[in-house]
DNA sequence: ATAGGGTTAG
């Protein structure tokens, strides 16, 4: 329902009128008790656009639409509604508005409009009102956003023209905006010859420190900073969480005096994405109020760590807690989905997700669908959600390059490549990971090198183990073990299971028990817990009538304490 | 009555 409201202001020009309108309405749906609270009060109980909507009918029934302070609470709730074309409407219908109405709507247009669109608007102020202290650090937040350098940067000197960059919080902006930016050494100015500092530009500079790599520094600053708050702890949690060390992470979450949700989300989402779910689900348990955030934290790692069913069975936990899927669970969920690749269950989600969402022209929430859709075998509703993206995008053709290649056309996976480079989209290691899958699995040799060239050629993109494996696989299948071995051989960096992998089923296929034994062994020393590349090499042998290999095989994955899963062969094939 | 730092997604 709020996706309808949206779309009615986006059409009408005047939402003032829908208001008036809905007036008649007001008492029906405010309760009845509250009909006679002054209409401050219903703007604090208010949750929705559609209270929203009521609340300003009254507001215009009682005469009260030029009330100043009034209106500086109305437009910040259409700001925390995500209503900035209602603010602007009723922006500009305040005869005189002051600098805080100017500010207010600056805020709202900052966190959900454009860069561009912000500035015009600030621009626009311009020409009535001169910007004070408060309109510049959500500006600046917005080039931090969008990591505009050069505006932001404009603005830094604006400021100084203006005489306000000593203040408190501009300075804490500018310095969180130019680490974001990637320039520490204009933070670390900015910060060091701070005329006053507080918790929050501690934490923005130690940020700053961890953002570009600086761990030593960032260490020192908050060992050095007066008083710390919950973000100060929690960044660095974060900080040592994104370096990959997850022991000081957890070493500063146990030091932390009063650790909140975030704390935890940040601590869990480092041990779903180094593939700990035990540990992160340990500490998700521990959590008594679990906000959106960490929910969908604990679904996408499941996900991503190939346990789709619980990643099923905690969104419909959530379901039947009632909590409203924001669009990240839903892309977890989808990505789970997709996954078990069952067709009815893909069928659910997508009619759910099309009636939950308010997301409609989101690429996210489409590519997720699109992916589902095509893992569960409905190509024809991938293929016609992709028609219907009004701008597809990266993701979006990587999903249907993939899907169209999981269901033998890997010919149109091509096609589709190509078509995106004429539109313009610059593909990434990812893409390219899946075109070079798509032809090893369609045996298009050519095809393949001549991404594999492109690639590196001409997007300058460095060959990732897992393009590797690709093009291992794509020689292999070809029966060009030899020349795949040399890749292999030849590779810069140390090639992982993947590559062996690739290597082995292709000596599977073309029966090399040599070549085979020499990538198990490889195999074994990278992952000697996995029983499906044995499986592989006794299928050689078993090939080649070699039974007395075959048993050999058999005896050593029982010493090893190893069993093979039935029916995980496909998550490596 | 308006402003700054930390969390989700192929």
């Amino acid at each position: 329902m709020g996706l309808v409201l949206h779309r009615r202001y986006r059409s009408s020009s005047f939402a003032v009128t829908t208001a008036k309108a809905a007036a008649t309405a007001v008492y029906s749906v405010v309760p009845s008790s509250s009909s006679s609270l002054p209409v401050a009060s219903l703007l604090s109980l208010c949750r929705s656009l559609r209270s929203l909507e009521q609340i300003h009918s009254l507001i215009i029934r009682k005469g009260l639409e030029q009330h100043q302070v009034l209106l500086c609470r109305f437009l910040g709730l259409c700001s925390s509604l995500s209503a900035i074309i209602y603010a602007k409407e009723v922006f500009f219908r305040i005869s005189s508005p002051n600098i805080i109405h100017w500010n207010t709507l600056l805020s709202a247009s900052s966190n959900l409009s454009s860069l561009s669109s912000t500035i015009s608007l600030f621009n626009i102020m311009r020409c009535s009102q001169i910007p004070d202290h408060y309109s510049f650090p959500c500006l600046l937040k917005s080039c931090t956003a969008h990591l505009a350098l050069s505006v932001g940067a404009s603005l830094h000197s604006l400021l100084h023209r203006m005489d306000l960059d000593d203040d408190l919080y501009i300075r804490t902006s500018l310095v969180d905006f130019y680490g974001k930016c990637g320039q520490v050494d204009a933070s670390r100015k900015l910060f060091e010859t701070m005329l006053y500092r507080n918790e929050v530009s501690w934490t923005a500079m130690i940020d700053c420190y961890f953002n570009n790599g600086d761990y030593t520094s960032a260490r020192a600053l908050f060992d050095e900073m007066p008083e710390r708050n919950g973000v100060s702890w929690n960044v660095m949690i974060g900080g040592y969480v994104n370096a990959g060390d997850l022991i000081t992470a957890r070493e500063v979450f146990n030091m932390m005096p009063e650790r909140n949700v975030v704390s935890f989300t940040v601590m869990i989402d480092g041990y779903a994405k180094a593939g700990d779910m035990p540990s992160a689900r340990f500490l998700f348990e521990k959590l008594s109020t679990k906000d959106i955030f960490v929910w969908s934290v604990m679904i996408s790692g499941y996900a991503q760590n190939c346990q789709p069913s619980h990643s099923l069975k905690l969104f419909l936990e959530m379901y039947n807690l009632e909590i409203k899927p924001d669009q990240a669970v839903l892309v977890g969920l989808m990505s789970a989905c997709a996954q078990l690749g069952r067709v009815s269950l893909a069928k659910w989600v997508d009619s759910y997700v099309g009636k939950m969402s308010t997301y409609t022209d989101s690429p996210q929430l489409s590519s997720a669908l699109i992916d589902m859709n095509a893992k569960c075998g409905d190509m024809a509703r991938a293929a016609f959600l992709f028609d219907s993206m009004q701008i597809r995008d990266l993701v979006s053709y990587c999903s249907m390059m993939q899907g169209y290649s999981m269901h033998g056309s890997a010919g149109k996976s091509v096609e589709l490549f190509d078509q995106m480079l004429k539109e313009g989209i610059i593909p990434d290691d990812i893409a390219f990971t899946v075109i070079l899958a798509a032809c090893g699995q369609a045996g298009l040799i050519e095809e393949g090198n001549r991404f594999f060239k492109l690639m590196k050629d001409d997007y300058s993109i460095v060959p990732s183990p897992d393009h590797y494996a690709c093009i291992v696989d794509l020689l292999g299948r070809a029966g060009m073990l030899k020349e795949a071995y040399h890749i292999v051989r030849s590779m810069p960096i140390g090639p992982h299971a993947g590559v062996w992998g690739a290597l082995l089923a292709a000596c599977r296929m073309h029966s090399n028990a040599e070549l085979a034994e020499l990538a198990l062994s490889r195999i074994y020393e990278i992952e000697p817990h996995n029983a499906g590349n044995f499986v592989s090499i006794s299928n050689i042998y078993a090939a080649q009538n070699r039974w007395a290999d075959v048993s050999q095989i058999r005896m050593l994955m029982r010493s090893k304490g190893l069993r093979k899963i039935p029916g995980c062969t496909w998550i490596y094939s």
